[in-house]
DNA sequence: CATAGGTGTGTAATCGATTAACTTCTGCGC
DNA sequence: GCGCAGAAGTTAATCGATTACACACCTATG
């Protein structure tokens, strides 16, 4: 910057007027300054102008699993969000791990990120206090945790969750499985918790990890216990709950109904379709962007519950009702 | 860090040697920082530290669509390569386009990443050569550039493609499709010439941009125009054609052949399963990280050239040959 | 007992920007 | 011709760290 200045024959004052867009500077020194920038091909180092300004236009963002596309997706949308308004992301990737998460806040927070974005691993909430006792704006997204004093964006299943019930049991099932996400989780407590309630008395609740592995497990288990319906709360778990009704050669639906909460553009490709409960994830993530610079610009947004939808497909013997 | 030194009643420099492990303060005194350190939750600013020592301990990884499965695990593995050595990552999303590229490539000089990572979305060289012009260690992954000058980490599915092409030949397919990625992409160019090549006269290339739109569009034009095998150079294009396929009630294998490059767990469930070239992803990301990180140290990588595998899985009527 | 050599700390310059406060200059009114 | 307002630009402090150099103190040595 130095050099610009010395190039242009002005002082540093009036590069940095330049180049913020200034009340001073006349056309022409303008002219000289913009001159001398291209000719040096200089660029700001935004560190410095972060650390005068502590502002670095980006906002964090820690997720439980990148590889998981429903959180890829999300990510996506808080992305382009961001970036509409001038702000760029960082991913952490927590790996459903609350030590990982825990170490990805930290160093997102040493990086000075204007605000934060979190999918909690656990509902321990001493994490979110540390944010908050920081003071960084934080929104917490997907999960929540136990007593968040934070704004909060999750979808909300419970009318989807009520509906595939309701079908289910009309179908005449009478022991069906539900392969839960981990109970320490929000979502997951949440979900199995609805479903359960209105399933009555025929429900069998398995909990996984969210991971491929933990649903085949529990398929397995489930499937020897006799079920003859699998509802999965997550799509990787549900990935690994396919595998292994395919690995034991039943017929959806004829021999075991199935369906997944969070839909993947694949499902509709399957023979027969998969049923899901579908999460506006673009719009979860789009509104989670929204409401942390809306934080960031010292309001106070709301809480923002999205409605997932119950999408019909086939794997519950839909057809034959 | 001037309360901390105040509150352990040292200067700023004794507590910045407690805190970077120097050499010189007594145990006595490490202690005391320690400990007001611990007392009033000081947290160095990463910002103040980066601008002073001109490293960030932080890489720029550059992708062309973090929904793409195939780049969400690259991104993984470069990631977790990238921690074990104490660096962060952050990503950034070009969408496939050279302009956001370029803003993406740009902003993360300006943050002043260690390094960069790049998936050139076209083979125009001239963003490599910025980069390069200002010193900033580059490493391409997945796809090349024209005439680039810096390591590149990718993987090799010559000897895959021409396998599958003697199969789907061999099987006596004389009418066969290929769903190719853009033709200014080094890997929508090479993979194409070296299947065409394999498949003689017999090949009907159509280009598609890596998206599952282009990928549907391509397969209708192809099996309008009569082929009976359908080879797909990218998962997403893949998922796009398998859907035309399926809209038309046509049967794999029996009416058409399919295969796909790039592998995906969702693959093996379909039926039949898809038969596929698999690209060691994980491999390529850890590899990409690791050149790059030999790279900021000083040494001068080799280009690391991995080998993708055909796996048969059915789609291609292996099981009646 | 002066002197050299080590140790443990403190002082202050530095990284590259922003910006408050100040200087200079111009033009205008009386 | 003087004073003064307002515009254009400069000087220098500042953000929060790191680190070269200086300094004080202590011990071993000739």
């Amino acid at each position: 910057m130095k050099d610009v200045a010395l190039h242009a024959g002005v002082s540093t004052a009036t590069v940095s007027r330049v180049l913020n867009g200034h009340a001073a500077p006349t056309p022409e020194t303008r002219e000289r300054v913009l001159a001398a920038i291209e000719e040096l091909g200089y660029r700001p180092n935004a560190l410095a102008r972060s650390l005068r300004t502590t502002s670095t236009q980006t906002l964090g963002l820690v997720i439980s699993d990148l590889l998981n596309p429903f959180f890829a997706e999300i990510a996506r949308a808080v992305e382009d969000e961001a970036r509409s308004h001038g702000y760029c992301v960082v991913i952490g990737n927590a790996d459903e791990s609350a030590e990982q998460e825990a170490t990805y806040v930290r160093t997102l927070l040493d990086r000075r990120v204007d605000g934060l974005l979190l999918c909690p691993a656990t509902d321990d909430p001493s994490l979110v206090r540390e944010v908050s006792a920081g003071g960084v704006p934080l929104v917490l997204l997907d999960r929540t945790v136990r007593g968040a004093t934070c704004p909060v964006v999750r979808a909300d299943g419970s009318e989807a969750l009520t509906a595939l019930a309701r079908r289910l049991v009309g179908a005449g099932h009478s022991r069906i499985g539900v392969i839960a996400g981990p109970p320490d989780t929000s979502t997951g407590r949440e979900r199995t918790d609805v479903l359960t309630g209105a399933l009555g008395g025929v429900a069998r609740v398995v909990h996984g990890d969210f991971r491929q592995e933990s649903g085949s497990q529990a398929a397995a288990k489930l499937i020897d216990d006799g079920v003859t319906a699998l509802v999965v709360m997550d799509n990787l778990m549900g990935l690994g709950a396919l595998g292994e009704i395919r690995a034991r050669g039943l017929q959806i639906p004829h021999d075991i109904a199935f369906a997944v909460f969070d839909d993947q553009p694949w499902f509709p490709l399957l023979d027969p379709p998969i049923t899901v409960i579908a999460q506006p994830t673009v719009e979860m993530g789009r509104a989670a962007a929204r409401s942390l610079l809306a934080l960031i610009n010292g309001q106070q947004p709301d809480d923002v519950r999205l409605t997932a939808k119950l999408v019909l497909r086939g794997s519950c013997g839909e057809a034959e009702l």
